[in-house]
DNA sequence: AAACAGATACCAACTAGTCGGTATCTCAAC
DNA sequence: GTTGAGATACCGACTAGTTGGTATCTGTTT
């Protein structure tokens, strides 16, 4: 293993540790030091690679986007041919996901959007990126569908996307309270019902 | 102004100070000295009423949503007889209050759950009996329109509720991430559309 | 191929400042 | 004069970030 592996296997450490432990705790109760216990990483470790807490959160953010696009774009509802399949298959793959530890499956820009909107610029701008291109991919298919099934539909394809978004983040804020992964699921049924009716065949 | 009057009147500030600055800044990065600022009350002032910044925590949700209770129980749609327009109405208003700071109108318990469900165990709890007691009075309206107009239907009137919350709390989220009111309208607008179709003639 | 020099990755100890909470005091109402 | 609301001053614990140093890798010179 070559150095330069080495450093970036220790930033990829501590990139997945903040992931994980601001997803359990928030971003502003999620100290350095709970990211380098976490990672196996020394506080001077941590500052080798980072400037400054926001800015691992920052990066945080960018490689969380990265690898959702990476696990969507490549899952196996994307190869239906009915783009209308397609945007079902994504709920219900969201769906089969909410499991186990909620920290394992929520987002980490909506955790960190949520406590950091008014204090921390530069992450709400992260967040902000992250869930629109999210958005922007899911919009893709909702417009091809929309051509197919409700050409004269007064909605965007784009307020859809946001809408399902919306839905999930909700959706988690629930399992978090009340501390249920089925209610969560019951969410996501919902929102399915709600796309099956405005995409159904006229 | 008795003494007693003026006790009440300290401690009803500093909860309506919890309230604004939580929403703001999140509960972890709220300091009790900002909410002693913002009271324009003492340190020593806020630990005769309090004992612990998360007993404030506490009773500022249980204040919030009896402020939340008393707002819809008495709001203008309620007098409407039939609960299908209840239930839109509710929506509506909600649509209607997304308007000006963020802060005043998102959910003190989305907001502080979101960051405390794991550390603070009586904050999430406080959280998911204000949201329970919320969902359940609309689904009241929900099973009476349900009765009315889709009895056969397989999905639960509290089920409903939950998933109006949930688009509500993910609305919010998008408002802080994208810094805008109108998008998080658009969400409300699918909603409105999703119970129009549910709750609608057979 | 051996020696060297510079750069990179990482560490442990420390600092300056902040935060939740406490102990003690003052003063006005009853 | 007693009591309770609120003020002041302070403490111990914690946190983001710094500093000074070490081990290891890499590319170059001899």
């Amino acid at each position: 293993m070559t150095r330069a592996d080495k450093s970036a296997e220790t930033r990829s450490r501590l990139l997945d540790a903040a992931r994980d432990v601001i997803r359990a705790r928030g971003y502003n109760a999620t100290t350095i030091d709970d990211i380098c216990a976490a990672a196996g990483v020394t506080k001077g470790g941590f500052f080798h690679h980072f400037a400054s807490k926001e800015q691992l959160g920052v990066a945080a953010i960018e490689a969380f986007d990265a690898m959702a696009e990476t696990l969507f774009n490549s899952a196996p509802y994307q190869a239906l041919p009915d783009p209308r399949d397609r945007v079902l298959g994504y709920v219900d793959l969201r769906a089969s996901m909410i499991q186990g530890d909620i920290a394992q499956f929520s987002c980490l820009m909506g955790t960190t959007v949520q406590e950091a909107y008014a204090t921390h610029p530069q992450l709400r701008v992260a967040c902000e990126d992250g869930m629109s291109s999210h958005v922007a991919m899911l919009a893709r298919d909702i417009e091809a569908a929309k051509q197919l099934y409700a050409p004269d539909a007064s909605w965007s394809a784009e307020s859809v996307g946001y809408f399902m978004q919306a839905a999930l983040q909700g959706a988690f804020i629930f399992a978090k309270a009340k501390q249920s992964n089925a209610l969560a699921r019951e969410c996501l049924a919902h929102l399915r019902r709600y796309l099956e009716t405005i995409l159904g065949q006229p």
